[in-house]
DNA sequence: TGTCTATTGTTCATGATTGAACTATTATTG
DNA sequence: CAATAATAGTTCAATCATGAACAATAGACA
C-alpha cells in the first residue's frame, strides 16, 4: 500500500530541501554563537543590516522585509534604542509612521558583527566554487519567489 | 576607511547565503500554514519524520538529530503522546533512556502531512532542474558539515 | 564493593515570536 | 464635510525554545 516510491525521502527534491533546512538551522545556531561577543542576537543583526541599507525605513516595511510580524519589531526596537544603536523618529508628513535609522554606534557595531557573520559564511561556503554558490543563490531567490503565493 | 570592497554585500558568498536564509524562512512560514489543517507544527513534523526513520530512538539522540536541546524534546513529546501519535517506553537495559516509536495513527498522520510538505517543496523547487537541486543538496550537506566545528 | 564521574531525562525561569485586539492617524467615499 | 475604511504602531496573553540546575541511573576504577 505505501509504495516506497511514494515516500518523500525517495523524492530527490525532498531530500535536497531537507538538507537546505538543516544547513540553515546549523548556520543560525553558529551565528548566534558568533554574535554573542557582540551582545547581539541574529534577529537584531537583521534589523541593523536592513537599517543600513534602507535608512529611514518604517517599522511596517522593516517587518515585511524581515518576514516577521509588526509586533515583533515593536518588541525588538527598544533594546536597540536603549543601546543607542538605532534612532526612531516620527515621520513629519504621516504621524503614524516611525522612521528608523542607524546611529554611528549602530553602524560601527554592525560592521564588527558582519565581519563575524562573513567569516562564518566563508567557512560554510568555501567548500563550493563561486559559480556553484551563485547558482545556489539564484535558485534560492526563485524559491523565495515561488513561496510568495 | 570603509571601502566598498569590504562590505559583505559585495561578497557574492555573503549575498548568496542571505538568499538561502530568506528562502528557508519563507519555507518555514509556508510549512506552518500547510500543516495547520493537520494540527501539526513544523517541529512536531520533524519529530514524526525522525521516529519513522529511526524507530526506538532515544530522546537524547532525537534532540541531536533535530539540533535542539533535550529539554525541548521533553516539552514536545507530551502533546504528541496525548494524541496517541507516538509511544514512549522505558528501555529495559538502561532505565534512564526512553525509546520512542510512532503509533499507527502517528504514521498515518505523518504520511498525510508529508504530502503537504512534499507539494510545497515541489512548488518551491520546480523552477530549477533536478541536476541543480542535487547540486544544491550536496552543497548544503557540505555546509552543515563545515559548521560542525 | 564503594566512590566518583558521566549520561538521560525533567523542571524551571527566561527571552523570542506570534496573532488578535486596541489606539491613533490618514485616506476614501458618499 | 461626515462617516467609514484602511494603515502604523502598541499591548497583551499564549506558545515555543533555551540553558542551567537537578534526580535517577549507569559506568569506571580504586
Amino acid at each position: 500500500m505505501n509504495n516506497r516510491q511514494d515516500l518523500p525521502w525517495d523524492n530527490p527534491r525532498f531530500r535536497n530541501w531537507v538538507a537546505v533546512a538543516k544547513a540553515c538551522h546549523s548556520m543560525e545556531r553558529a551565528l548566534a554563537s558568533a554574535l554573542q561577543p557582540h551582545d547581539l542576537k541574529p534577529a537584531q543583526l537583521d534589523v541593523l543590516m536592513n537599517l543600513y541599507r534602507h535608512p529611514g525605513i518604517s517599522q511596517h516595511d522593516l517587518a515585511r522585509k524581515l518576514l516577521v510580524g509588526r509586533s515583533n519589531i515593536t518588541m525588538l526596537l527598544p533594546q536597540l534604542e536603549k543601546r543607542a544603536l538605532v534612532k526612531r523618529e516620527g515621520d513629519a508628513k504621516d504621524r503614524r509612521v516611525m522612521r528608523l535609522t542607524l546611529t554611528e554606534d549602530g553602524a560601527a557595531l554592525l560592521m564588527r558583527a558582519l565581519k563575524a557573520y562573513g567569516a562564518l559564511i566563508e567557512k560554510a561556503m568555501s567548500a563550493s566554487t563561486p559559480e556553484q554558490c551563485d547558482l545556489i543563490g539564484a535558485h534560492m531567490l526563485r524559491v523565495a519567489d515561488a513561496l510568495k503565493e
